[in-house]
This record gives C-alpha cells, structure tokens and sequence, in this order.
DNA sequence: CATAGTCGTGAAACCGGTTGCACAGAACTC
DNA sequence: GAGTTCTGTGCAACCGGTTTCACGACTATG
C-alpha cells in the first residue's frame, strides 16, 4: 500500500468524479480531450476540480500512457557559460511547451554521460545531449532507444543543431588582416570538441587564403587559467592577434596580456567566442555570437517536434554564428608597408592532429 | 491502453518474473528489499535482470509508492553565475544521493515560480528554492505540501541555507579603512533580496564604527550593465572605493571606471561578491567568497536529510562568507595624515528603506 | 414508425511497480 | 510428536491516471 501525499491536500480523479458526479473516466477526458465531452460536463468538471484543487497527477499519467512530460538537458559543465546560456534558452522554451526539464552536469566524463542518459531514460520522452563527450556508438544505442538530440556535434542520423561559428571566425581572420595583422595565433582545447575543430579549421584556412602565418596552441582546458598561463608562449611566437576557442581563454588571455604590460587592443588584438561574457570584460571582447540560448531552444523544438514522429526526423540544424566587433581588436602595432611584402613561407595551420580521434568530429 | 517503450527494448517486471520463474513481487523484492528473501533468490532474479537489461521503472515506483526520486531546483537566473555554480554544486549532490534534479528558471518573476513549483510537485519529493522571490505565506503553502529548503531567504519555520556574508563585508570594510579610505560606497540592487539588505546592513554599521562615511546606491538591477551606469553617480559622491551586491555589479563598476580614465587599484578601489568570476577580471577582484556549491550542496542534503522526517526539522544552516584579497584593493589616493581628521558629520548608511518591503527580509 | 448512425458517458482493464496478508514448510519448543 | 513460531514466497489490491469497448439516448433516414 502507499500513502503519498497528505490524503486531503492532493485531490485525485475519484475524488473529483465523486464531487461532480460523474465517472473518473469523464474527469480524466475533461482534461485530455475536452472534445469528447458535452461543453456542460466539461465546464462542470472543471468547476469542480478548480474548487478542490485538482491537478491531474503526471506521474500517474506518465505511467499510463507512456509520455512523461518532462525532458532531459545533459551537459559537460553548468559553470561553462556557453552551457548555462543554452540551459536557459532550452528550459525556458521546454516550458512554454509544456515539459519540464531534468538537469545533468557530467562534469565533461564520459561515464557520468552513460550513467545520467540511463538513469533518466524511464522518466524523459526524450534527452538533449549538449557537446557530448561520448563514442558515436553509445550515442546511437541511446538514440534507438529514446529520442535524442545533439547539440555541437555532428553525428549522420542523428538530429543535431550545430552552431556553425567558421564563418565567424573566417570574417574574424580578415577583420585582423584588414588591420594589418601577419601572424595570428589560434589558442584552442588539446581533446578537442567539435566546435574546437570547426575553428581551428576555419582559422587555418582563412589565414592561408590571406596569406597570414597561424601559430596553433592547445590549452590544456577551455578555461580561464589555460589561457593566461599561455600568454608568454603566444607572444613568443611572435602573433600579434589572437583568436581563442571561447571568450574564457580570451578573457584570460587578457589577463596575461594585461600582466605583460601588453595592451589590448594597442599591441594585440583579441577574438574570443560565444558572446556571453564579452561584453563584460575590459576592454570589451570582439567574440563569436554562438547564439547559445538559441541553440538551446532550438534543439527542445526538434526534439518535441519530433516526439510525434518517434525517431524524429534526422535533421541537421545549423546556426550562424555572427562576428561582433567590439574593443578588444585594433590596428596591427607598428604596421609598416614594407612588412606586409614579407610573406611567410609557411602558411596555414600546424598539422591537425585531433581529427579523427574518435571522440570529436 | 497504451504502448510506452518498444516492447522488446524495455523488459517488465513481469517478464523478469516469468523468466525466472518467481512472482512479481518477488522480483520487486528482490530489488526494494532483498533482505526479506533468500540470497540464492536474489542472485538468480537479479541473474536474470542482468541478462534482459532490466531496470526498476521509476515512475510506476514513484505511483505506487509516492516517493519520485527527483527532487527540483528553483532559481531566479540560471544566467547568474552565483546560480549557475549553486545548481552545478547541488545537482552533484543530489545525483550522488541517488536523485535526479529538475531545473526551473523562473526567469525573476513570482508568478512564474509558483507555476513552476506547481506543475512539479507531484514529481519530485522535495524543493530547493534559491532566493525565492515570491512573498512569506505563498513559500509557506507550499512547504505545507511538499518539503523545501531555502537558499537565502531566512523564513522562520523553513528549513534554510544561509549565506552569511555580512561578516565579509564587515572584514572589507575594515580593509578600506586601514587602506585610508574615508568615504565609501555600498552599489546594491533596488527590489532588495535578502543577501542584499544583509550586505547594505553590514557595510552600513561596520562604516559607522570605524568613523566612514557610506553612501548606498541601488542599481535598477544586480547586472554589468547596471553597474556601469551608476559609475558617475558613485564617483560624483566622493567616495574612493565601492562594495557592490555582487561580482557582476563590480565587474560593471570596474569597467565604467576604467572608461573614465579612472585605475583600479590606483584611483579607487572595489569589492564584490560570490568569487565567481571575480579571478577572471582584470584586475582580479578582492571578493567575499559565498561558496555556492557548498550551498547547493549543503540545501540539498538538508532536503534529503529530511525526506525521511516528513516535515523536515526547520534548521538554520549558516555558512559564512569569507573575504578574498586580490588585487582590486588598494590605498585609498593621496591620502594624508590631515585628511584622516575630517571625520563626516553623518555617518552611516543612508536611510533603509527597503526592509519591511514584504518580499524581502 | 422502425432502423441505422451519432454522440456522450460509464465499466473495466491496463500501465509497472509495491506491499499487506495468507499460507506452506522448516525450525524450534516442551 | 503435536503445537508454536519463524521464514520465504505468492496472491491480489492498490497507486492515479488513460483508453477500449459497450451501451443507452438521441437524431437522421427512408
């Protein structure tokens, strides 16, 4: 036996039926499909149902008919601010239609992705996987058995929205050379994202277009302190400009620059990515808009749109990513003409050793 | 009737049963309360679970026994890094405590928070409400119904995690002074919260005691933006350093000061709030720590904790803030001997207005 | 006016677990 | 060796909804 809630705080569909007097069955259609219904009975029921309280139990209507009404949100890193832009676009619009939102931070492990997605499973009608860190293998075995959408990465079958910031970062490439800037630096993640590649691509490929020589560093981590603690190695090689894989190794770029008595944007020049925190550093960050809480909201349309057509459709949403120009980029220091002759044998990106390691694509 | 997950896909009770040649009850036991059978029971049952990848469903559990193994999070902002890194903290515990955590952003709004703990009530077993905005006797209902802790907000009769930064602000204040400054400002946030009015008391009372003079300030919101605005006010009243409700607002503060040409440390000095993103400014900020994750976690637990107590004791968990010297702190400019003379008139915080406002405290 | 079709409602089965109670067999007691 | 207690398992009710099916009343049809 189980008591739940305190008997007379929670009404349920008999008491209701009871009050009104009517059967449960009728309640229960006064609620999913008022349609059946006399407009009489169903304005009586819910007369009723207002007056006691009623709310139709989700979990007993989950159970029944197999949809929970809530979805699941799985990212590597609520403290991330690329992440908790998203979670807020994406429950926000879950809300609106309808659906509440569980939350699981996986702390950027694989296992705790696995353990999560499986925990989970009975109680969502479907997840949204942001940047998983998972083998495509596990990801398709989850995707059979419920409805999976992928955000920044780009898995064939499976719906994805992906914010597509190369073209971003290809107008941030000629935003520097316009300026006179020879040499660039790309300061990315080593276990590389997606999204990470996608830049590094699209940078080393800018600058080869533009003739400029791109240095390519790997931070240990997207982070803050990654950044800073890889200033003196960015300025040794001798970039006047660079480009970082998000605004928290750009901001801590700033920082080491700062440190060095480099100014930004008079002796360097900064892009970063993700626009959430760029307009609060100083000076502010020209940055990549990912759109984050877009890609947020995006995804939970496809994925409830698709929970009609149960496998949903295999679509490939893609977001542009949009360059904005703020303080944090200037004129290439002490640019002469006769420097600008002086192209570098070498151009394009270092090799591209993290493509196929099978955790990012 | 209804058809919930593919058949083959998600073995029943029932089948484990059949398969092992036991009721369903057993099985159930074999899982809820395997001491009530015999060990060779248990092994062959949970065997055979094993080979048909059978999981317990949690929503049936959560039916028949009223216990849902979620519990929620509510939250003003998931944007705010101070909510951000709570729900991070908060989320790991529950998750380790064996529940699964939903989210709701109720985006500052009352009503939103009280959809949002309706519409989730029958789901979960319990809420964390961080700095709930909604008036004393709606939080009172709902704790009536359902357990819920609260994250800053001092409800008497409400289990409660407080952060207590007063102490902090107390401290800095007092590290102003001994830095020379006289006059100081306290940046705080209009519609008060109670960390808020706690950080104005303190500054207020610590700035009299030591013979300063505090002007307060609202911003019409605990944003960057906000911050930046009220720069020329702040620096119009004298004052050579602030304390602001927040990291954010200091950020702001920071970088409108720096657009009037004005050096932190150098010129004016700045304290926030949180430590969350105060080591990534520049220069990093001096900041009382209000350990966040720990609330998140320290909420949760008493939540959990009390699961067990049905109404849970209405303890007053304490956690204090602890102030961290960086680099944003400095002597107050040209400072003298005879300047330290000019005691003001008037000392201490301008009147408080906002303290019997209803939805603060 | 008999017959077929429509419509609104109720009875009952079902979702997948949990649990009170009954009961059979084993283990004690005297 | 009969009576008592203990232990492990099954039966069946229950949680609170949804949904199939049957049925009676009412309307349209010829």
């Amino acid at each position: 036996m189980a008591r739940r809630q305190s008997d007379p705080l929670t009404p349920t569909i008999s008491r209701v039926a009871a009050e009104a007097g009517v059967s449960r069955a009728t309640v229960s259609r006064a609620f999913s499909h008022p349609d059946l219904l006399t407009p009489a009975t169903v304005e009586k029921v819910r007369e009723v149902a207002l007056r006691l309280g009623y709310v139709p139990n989700q979990v007993a209507r989950a159970l029944s008919t197999g949809r929970a009404g809530n979805i699941a949100l799985i990212v590597p890193d609520i403290g991330n601010s690329f992440f908790s832009a998203l979670i807020r676009g994406a429950q926000a619009q879950a809300h609106k239609r309808g659906y509440a939102t569980f939350i699981g931070d996986t702390d950027e492990t694989e296992a705790l992705e696995d353990v999560l997605l499986g925990k989970l499973a009975v109680q969502v009608d479907g997840f949204v996987l942001a940047s998983p860190r998972q083998d495509e293998k596990r990801i398709r075995d989850h995707a059979g058995r419920r409805p999976v959408v992928v955000i920044n990465r780009d898995i064939e079958g499976i719906p994805r929205v992906l914010v597509d910031t190369a073209a971003g970062f290809t107008e941030a490439v000629g935003l520097l050379a316009s300026l006179g800037h020879r040499t660039i630096a790309y300061v990315g993640a080593p276990k590389s994202s997606w999204s990470n590649q996608q830049r590094m691509r699209a940078v080393g490929e800018a600058g080869a277009a533009l003739g400029l020589k791109v240095v390519r560093f790997d931070a240990v981590r997207p982070s803050h302190e990654a950044g800073r603690a890889i200033v003196d190695r960015v300025l040794r090689s001798g970039a006047t400009a660079a480009l970082a894989v998000d605004d928290g190794v750009a901001q801590g770029l700033m920082a080491g620059l700062s440190d060095r008595g480099v100014s930004v944007p008079g002796d360097f020049s900064l892009v970063g990515c993700d626009n959430i925190i760029a307009a609060t550093t100083y000076p502010p960050l020209t940055s990549i808009d990912a759109f984050c809480a877009e890609a947020g909201r995006t995804a939970v349309d496809l994925l409830i749109d698709g929970l009609v057509t149960h496998p949903p459709p295999p679509d490939r949403h893609v977001i542009r990513g949009e360059l904005t120009i703020r303080a944090s980029t200037g004129p290439a220091p002490g640019r002469r003409a006769g420097k600008k002759s002086r192209r570098p044998a070498e151009t394009g990106a270092a090799e591209d050793h993290s493509t196929s390691d099978g955790i990012s694509r």
